[in-house]
DNA sequence: CCATGTCAAGAGCACTGCTCTCGGTTGTGA
DNA sequence: TCACAACCGAGAGCAGTGCTCTTGACATGG
């Protein structure tokens, strides 16, 4: 029963892996806007509509290649993460920062379908979510840790004139209890090193400064600043 | 000479800015991908091959859509900071920084076209280089100025391990003889900007946060706070 | 008044996502 | 063992895209 049915379903999943596998390759050489399923089925020597049989729709292919994308980055981050020594917050800061902008710089493509322009006509499914909070909640754990631990100045200087920020529940249990200012600025760095990296992937900097590495670390810096 | 070939010329005028404006109504309601210059010969009725008349190639027609965009964007920034007291140079940039995210809110896909994944096998001509940097030369001249008028802290705190900035000839013009520091900072906090801009546009605040006004208000804060 | 240059239109090429049908294979329950 | 059902690959076909080339109509200027 388990190995009959596997004689077809293993070359399903072969196949189901190779069609991706191509994809990937495609998605990285061209970008998302230049995949085609026609291009994969010749590249692989079969006709287009088989593709079908595997996968109902191009949207359907490309939410494995972002589920895949969100796990490779998410990775790679928790690995700089995990690098550092436990309590040494911006240390581990840091190293998360640069492990988000080198995969960044490393997969471009990849990272437009992320963080770039939505791709017209797509609802990322609910599978997304998940992978797609990972390398965020890095970062948060971060930051909620080195507040628990007193290693956090955030909190100790709330902004005059600030309001209430509503979270939605994911994000207010992935801070725990944390202090909304501490919140606050956690958002702030975040959405400013993504912003960084967007500027320099998406050729916003090309004409503006050289060094960028350098440049990118005194910006994280200056995030860190803002929080510990 | 004039009002004989005017004849053929303000027809030929007429018919390319109507391109343009039905091009741009497509652009804010289906996106760049979505921009097909069959679709708007349709709503222009007329040949598809006929636009070729007017416009070389879409890439062509789509530049002048960028340019157009810039100059929205750079004059209602423009309007935003010259509305404020010369003087009041935290309002100017707060004033600054909103004027962008609502230009952004209001063009999404306006918005997508410039600072969102660039599009295939598009090469920004040089023309685009000038309207793209009105924006963020308002921002540039607020920091400038602020330096000039001893309204500026961020020189005073020069970050220890900052390496010296390679900065291009254009951008080093811009900020005149600001000392590196503040043109550091400046640079930090302008993708800040544009990242948590980015982020809202294209969607990745949605299941996150609401209240998007007073949170982005509480940013725009921080990174003045690293400025000035 | 006629040659010249401009113009819109149509056909056509190569490409896309996607659907449907037609055989052929494979797996399974009777 | 055999038949039936499920699955699978290939091909044709539809509607759409950007773009090119040719053709015929029109206005303009010498």
């Amino acid at each position: 029963m388990k190995a009959s049915q596997t004689a077809r379903e293993r070359a399903r999943a072969e196949l189901t892996s190779e069609i991706t596998r191509t994809a990937r390759r495609h998605l990285a050489t061209e970008g998302a806007a230049g995949l085609s399923l026609r291009a994969v089925a010749r590249d692989l020597g079969m006709a287009s509509s088989a593709v079908y049989r595997y996968f109902p729709s191009k949207d359907e292919l490309l939410t494995t290649l972002i589920i895949d994308s969100y796990n490779a980055l998410g990775r790679a981050v928790e690995e700089a993460d995990a690098a550092r020594d436990t309590s040494d917050f911006p240390g581990r800061w840091r190293a998360s920062c640069h492990a988000v902008r080198d995969w960044a710089l490393a997969h471009p493509h990849e990272y437009a379908l992320l963080f770039g322009s939505p791709v017209p006509d797509y609802r990322a499914p609910r599978d997304t979510v998940g992978p797609a909070s990972r390398s965020t909640a890095v970062l948060a754990r971060i930051v909620v840790e080195a507040h628990r631990a007193g290693a956090l100045r955030a909190a100790e200087r709330p902004h005059p004139d600030a309001g209430p920020l509503k979270l939605s529940p994911t994000v207010r249990e992935l801070f725990c209890d944390s202090p909304e200012e501490v919140v606050a600025r956690a958002l702030s760095a975040w959405t400013s090193l993504y912003g960084w990296i967007g500027f320099e992937v998406f050729g916003q900097l090309d004409g503006v400064l050289e060094g960028r590495e350098s440049a990118f670390s005194r910006h994280v810096a200056y995030l860190a600043d803002v929080l510990f």
